[in-house]
DNA sequence: CTCTACCCATAGATAAACTATATATACATC
DNA sequence: GATGTATATATAGTTTATCTATGGGTAGAG
């Protein structure tokens, strides 16, 4: 019936960076989690996550290394820094300001 | 601090829409409405506005016409069209079930 | 006659996300 | 030993939305 956007613009860095509060994840755990949490609604497409952990790991927000996963794989685990962490903070509070001023427009409701 | 977007992306074409259901207007008013209701959280910028403006045109969601403003200037009125009424329902409710998959991700909270 | 607020519009840059593709391994099943 | 599926990373190329910067123009105040 309608196109479904896959993500919000914007809040996947968020996303990241929250989902490595817990513990310290590989790319595609990092998506599996994000898709699961979100009862499938979000589903992070791997072009769009593996350019976003690159920019993540440039800005020095999360740090990466090499490990082997319990299925006996190689994967890149990315732990979050404590800049990261500071950032995280940033957009969180950006991202819930953004959602409250487009609830205040949107509750501008067409006359009774 | 931290730099500022103006919106959260893909959410201007909802604002809009829903912003011409009060009443018909000219961009500049949209503009207004916008950035007063969300005190100045969201600004549109002109260079987003008028092509957004041109986006909902083309797909039928409003339609335009010249007329003067209560301080005698040219300005061109869009109006909501009925599949405009249809289309914002629809942005209404992805948005909201984006919302609410991102809520879902972010109250998945770092261990107590 | 100058300044400010009002009004429209587009070209070009930037950035984020998508599609598509490539590579590779562990393990289960046939 | 072949095949398939789930796991795992990565990039090239496209699309699209938004921003920056710029251009034009008018009404009315001072």
């Amino acid at each position: 019936m309608a196109k479904k956007p896959d993500l919000l613009p914007g809040t996947l860095d968020m996303l990241i960076l929250h989902t490595l509060t817990r513990a310290p994840l590989h790319g595609y755990g990092i998506a599996l989690q994000i898709k699961r949490l979100s009862d499938d609604v979000l589903t992070v497409e791997e072009g769009s996550l593996y350019p976003a952990l690159q920019r993540l790991l440039l800005q020095g927000w999360v740090r990466a290394e090499w490990k082997m996963t319990e299925t006996n794989r190689r994967a890149r685990f990315y732990t979050l820094t404590a800049a990261g962490r500071k950032q995280l903070g940033i957009e969180l509070s950006q991202f819930e300001q953004m959602i409250g001023a487009i609830g205040r427009v949107l509750r501008n409701a067409e006359e009774a």
